[in-house]
RNA sequence: GCUCCCGUGGUGAAAUGGAUAUCACGACAGACUUCGAAUCUGUUGUUGGGGGUUCGAAUCCCUCCGGGAGCACCA
């Protein structure tokens, strides 16, 4: 950071001297690393106005910054259409390596900042389904990088236990006399009472009833629904224990409604909400956006509502900077409806709360739809990969170590594939395919961070002390890498954008495979041996810290 | 119909307005008496069409085509 910095200022003052006012130079990290370490397109972009030829300012340029050159530029060149290449000592990498360890790559952008997350967001009574845990990989990565860039970081979950989906559910146990304490016979009664509701005008009638009564806490359903609400929160708390989340705060649609519904009717008193065909909606169209119900023509509150309740519920426990909401992009619009109305009603949350919208999981048939009853779910995509990966282990790790070991790696696989790609890209899930364990897959970055640290171990038990002392001539890209890793940790929390780790992570340790097979680390008549060891360990360093990023564990042995 | 997103090798993806567009999978050919082969090496092949802005466009603007999402009492 500091060089960039300082070649920055020398960009700048060189430009002075040639007559530029104010200038800005831009440091760019080149594509090609063969490019160098640093580039500037300052040439190009000031050549019009100098009225001289690129390459030729370029040569001014360098020329300004040769007579001061800092210390740790090897050289500067000059290539293709004007970019000025800056190609950094090997002593300033072999610096930086000397002092990683575990705090490498935390930044201070977001210091003193208090970030509310909230993701993951299933409802009871119904499936965990596959795109509750795309939520929760994007919810658990984006928290640990706000966190990494210094943040205090309050997860939250919002899980939804009041509602027609309830009402649907309910019905679906009746009508099935489904075990409410069997969450899979839940998921085929929601299933049934879903499709029902849209093909049968009685039984439709019947829900909108039930969904009345779970409003008023009618005694009638009133046990059934506790114990299927146990069954299902049950469940969650023991895939958010696979998954490697823990939630600050659970909050349930059942706690936030009423005051959500008095929101309405104090918005509907400053005209923000008004009355349309008995139900209480929110005119979007007068801001670019379209009407939504907040409040149906029955009295009961809908989502709409209900949000309007969370917002001002987070608002009361928590002082905090920014409150982000994660889900799929099907709510975006929906999101903007909500925020808009919730920014009339409190001038003051205006610009505190927030909505990250990420692709849909679909499947490679169609969309899926819990209602439908076509969904592969969240629950069973987990246990089937756990299996796949006990299956491909073996013997390879003990009794003893392979359900945890298992686990991990089952998890890192799903995480990975999602996490992977930009946030707002679509996933075709194909079960076989999507879910690789080798190349460009989380357990393969795992693989080869147990494998460093294994290495390590085995070099502490043959006597190597680490030590930068002997250096070879060449600095690799492993180390150029290893560099580069807090400015990458910084772009994702900035742009909150995951995968931009996750395309590191992989490239490291790509990087560090084939540097791995190109000579032996652990070698006590070697003299480059003590480096070589001390590259693996910071290697290994980084790449745990990339991994958990993305809320990926590493196994001590896979 | 209106609004918003997405189109990159056979497949899935990456790329701060920059240089010869980068990976992985697949296919083919190789490497374990060598620190962990879930690994490595090599070969193969790409920016939907048309305009525009710019010194420079996968990236920005317009338009067409294709796909997805949303558009009143679901969440």
């Amino acid at each position: 950071m500091a060089a960039k910095e300082t070649l920055i200022g020398a960009i700048e003052k060189a430009l002075r001297d040639l007559g530029v006012e104010k200038p800005v130079a831009v440091l760019e990290r080149p594509a090609e690393m063969a490019h160098g370490d640093y580039a500037t397109n300052v040439a190009l972009s000031c050549a019009k106005q100098l009225g001289k030829n690129p390459r030729e300012l370029a040569e001014s340029i360098v020329v300004e910054l040769q007579k001061n050159k800092s210390d740790f530029v090897e050289k500067i060149e000059i290539a293709g259409p004007g970019f000025i290449n800056f190609h950094l000592k090997p002593e300033y990498f072999v610096e930086t390596l000397k002092g990683l360890d575990d705090t490498y790559g935390k930044g201070i952008s977001l210091r003193g900042k208090t970030v509310l997350v909230e993701y993951t967001q299933p409802n009871i009574l119904k499936p965990f389904h596959i795109g509750h845990l795309m939520s929760n990989a994007i919810g658990e990565s984006l928290s640990r990088l706000i966190e990494n860039a210094g943040a205090s970081v309050k997860r939250l979950n919002y899980q939804g236990d009041i509602g027609l989906h309830i009402a649907k559910a309910l019905w679906g146990i009746k009508a099935l006399t489904a075990d409410p304490r069997d969450i899979d016979a839940i998921g085929k009664a929601y299933a049934h009472g879903a499709q029902t509701y849209e093909n049968d005008e009685k039984a439709k009638a019947e829900i909108v009833e039930l969904n009345e009564k779970i409003y008023k806490n009618d005694p009638e359903i009133h046990e059934l629904y506790e114990i299927g609400k146990a069954t299902s929160l049950k469940r969650f708390e023991e895939l958010y224990e696979i998954l490697g989340t823990k939630f600050d705060r659970y909050y349930l649609e059942s706690e936030v409604w009423q005051r959500g519904v008095e929101l309405v009717n104090e918005g509907k008193d400053k005209g923000i909400f008004k009355e349309s065909d008995g139900a209480i909606v929110f005119s979007g169209e007068e801001h670019g956006l379209h009407t939504r119900v907040f409040i149906t023509s029955k009295g009961i509150p809908v989502y709409e509502a209900k949000e309007l309740g969370l917002a001002e519920r987070k608002a009361k426990e928590f002082t905090f900077d920014t409150s982000i909401t994660i889900t799929a992009v099907e709510q975006e619009q929906y999101f903007e409806v909500v925020f808009k109305a919730l920014s009339l009603l409190r001038p003051e949350f205006a610009e505190k709360f927030t909505h990250i919208a990420h692709g849909m999981m679909q499947l490679s048939g169609g969309k899926m739809s819990s209602r439908l009853g076509n969904v592969i779910t969240g629950d069973s995509l987990i246990s089937d990969l756990i299996e796949e990966v006990k299956e491909k282990m073996g013997d390879r790790v003990s009794a003893s170590d392979t359900p945890v070991v298992s686990r991990d790696v089952g998890v890192a696989a799903i995480k990975y594939s999602v996490l992977r790609q930009a946030l707002r890209k679509n996933i075709v899930f194909d079960k076989g395919k999507s879910l690789s364990f080798e190349g460009d897959s989380g357990p393969y970055i795992q693989y080869t961070t147990v494998r460093a640290k294994s290495v390590v171990a085995k070099a502490k038990s043959a006597g190597i002390v680490l030590s930068f002392e002997k250096t070879p001539e060449e600095i690799g890209i492993v180390e150029k890498l290893l560099e580069r890793f807090p400015e990458v940790a910084a772009r994702a929390a900035t742009e909150r954008e995951p995968h931009h780790v996750a395309t590191y992570a992989i490239e490291l340790a790509s990087a560090f495979n084939s540097w791995y097979a190109g000579q032996q680390i652990v070698n006590t008549e070697d003299p480059l041996s003590p480096y070589r060891v001390a590259l693996t360990k910071a290697t290994a360093i980084v790449l745990e810290k990339a991994l958990w990023l993305l809320g990926i564990r590493v196994p001590s042995v896979m």
